[in-house]
RNA sequence: GUGGAUGUAGCUCAGGGGUAGAGCAUCGGAUUGUGGCUCCGAGUGUCGCGGGUUCGAAUCCCGUCUUCCACCCCA
């Protein structure tokens, strides 16, 4: 019989237990976070109808969309009216626009799930994978204080990640484009040119910018091209410098007047919501990719991993569900694509795999002893302890080889002496130490254990908090 | 979609016209209440797929697929 070869399809993200574990972690803090910022949980469908997703037909999206089919269907060679979600803000606008009048306004999402893409995988590139998104959706209005609070979410999250200092950048799309007009570039489509290639400026370096601009397609003037280097090469590194940089400035039209000020207002919010200078900067060449966004945008990265590039962007948009609703539905949105974010972390070696879930293993030294086996569980479980029993007789070295294996830190021994003692014995796995307490006090002296493990940062708080 | 590379045991790879190897991993054992170290033993491959050259191909040639890297785009 000829086996099939068992492997994942590329671009996806598969893990062992104990790194599934870790991954599980990141989500959690990523959740925890988002919750504790007063933002409400939100699922939608993995898949949508294609008229529903694909409402700017052609470019990029439409090439990196997986469409979903029937067999039936394919048969009679329609064309699919499904396709996959390729990220989360626009089944956001279909579900803010179908349930308008459900919500109440402003409206604060989380959402943490899957989206697929179909393009060729490379280095932490996936076709399926997490994204985790918080946007803030507004009738009408939406202050820019919200951009604000975004900025803390973020620095509230990689603080509690604990993977070393990060950067979140900001910068304003109505100051740029407002910029570019000053310097008499005032054709929209031509602005959103020169700041796609305006973007690349920390990647590529202010050279490629340069000859890039001086190329066909925009043969900028020398003048021109200088006075948008000096202006997209500026950064802050304080709060008082990221407000003499809106200062010397200068104004000359609406859209850069209006960048000025939204940008201000946001500065004026970080210290009073509690993020540290250290943590922000302004950064005129961050433009992102999406047409959409329309004022503040996000990028956020790792000081000392700057290969990692862009862990969570964002930014603010005017009018989300223009294709969905006549209703003016402005917002601001950042998201963390948590499986990229996951193996980047991996690769750099700041995250590892996490101890099992299991915090306990009860062995079974005597068969005979079974009932007792069964009851430590239960009390263990009752308390709130996550504990796996051993079911089939076997060595207890085996035993004991298998949590370690396993990644258990805690194994729990009862034999007949123990049991003629009215003890039972406690084996730490991890320190190589083990000690025997009164059966009646087993509970509390593994709290004690696994509290101390905590506080080290060894384990993460697994079960019912006790 | 464009350009470049790759493909040999579960993994990392060596070999290079005469029919396949190492390390790691896996499993078993080293006197039946204690894991990660050590020692002993065991198994596995249509050498990516198809065709050609040859007495003979994993090894040379052609095609094809796969995976990877860069561009594009993005998380």
């Amino acid at each position: 019989m000829s086996v099939i070869k068992p492997r994942t399809p590329t671009g996806t993200l598969e893990l062992l237990p104990l790194d599934q574990i870790a991954f599980q972690d990141l989500l959690d803090t990523i959740r925890r976070n988002y919750e504790r910022y007063g933002f409400l949980p939100v699922e939608t469908p993995a898949f949508e109808l294609s008229e529903v997703l694909l409402t700017k037909s052609g470019g990029e999206t439409e090439r990196q969309v997986y469409f979903v089919q029937s067999t039936g269907s394919l048969k009679q060679g329609d064309a699919p009216e499904l396709a996959l979600r390729f990220d989360l803000t626009v089944p956001l606008a279909r579900y803010v626009a179908e349930h308008e009048h459900a919500l109440s306004f402003p409206f604060r999402r989380y959402q943490i799930q899957r989206v697929y893409r179909g393009e060729s995988a490379q280095r932490g590139r996936f076709r399926e994978f997490y994204q985790c998104d918080i946007d803030i959706v507004g009738k009408d209005e939406l202050s820019v204080r919200y951009d604000a609070e975004l900025v803390a979410v973020i620095a509230s999250i990689f603080d509690e990640l604990a993977v070393g200092p990060f950067l979140i950048q900001l910068n304003n799309r109505k100051l740029m484009r407002g910029f570019f007009e000053r310097l008499g570039i005032a054709d929209a489509e031509q602005q959103t040119l020169v700041l796609r290639e305006v973007d690349k400026l920390d990647k590529r370096g202010a050279d490629y910018v340069r000859r890039t601009l001086a190329g066909e397609g925009f043969g900028l003037a020398e003048a021109a091209i200088e006075a948008i280097l000096g202006f997209v090469s500026k950064r802050s590194g304080s709060l008082a410098e990221a407000r003499a940089m809106l200062g010397e400035l200068g104004g000359g039209n609406a859209q850069l007047e209006a960048g000025i000020t939204e940008l201000g207002e946001v500065l004026d919010m970080l210290e009073g919501l509690g993020v540290p200078e250290s943590r922000y900067a302004l950064n005129f060449s961050i433009a992102r990719g999406l047409d959409y966004y329309t004022g503040t945008v996000y990028e956020t990265t790792l000081t000392e991993h700057p290969g990692i590039g862009s862990v969570c962007s964002g930014g603010r948009y005017d009018n989300l569900a223009s294709h969905y609703t006549r209703s003016k539905l402005p917002g601001v949105g950042i998201s963390i694509g948590a499986s990229r974010l996951y193996w980047q972390l991996r690769e750099a070696g700041l995250i590892g795999s996490a101890e099992s879930t299991v915090q306990v293993l009860v062995t079974q030294m005597d068969p005979k002893l079974m009932p007792e086996y069964l009851k430590l569980a239960r009390e263990l479980r009752t308390a709130g302890i996550n504990a796996e029993m051993v079911m089939d007789a076997g060595k207890l070295g085996k035993q004991l080889k298998y949590a370690d294996k396993a990644g258990i830190r805690f194994a729990v021994i009862l034999g007949e002496d123990e049991l003629a003692r009215g003890a039972v014995m406690v084996k730490d796995l991890r320190k190589q130490e083990q000690f025997e307490t009164p059966r009646g006090e087993l509970i509390k002296a593994l709290r004690v254990e696994i509290e101390q493990a905590i506080a080290l940062g060894e384990l993460r708080r697994r079960g019912k908090a006790s």
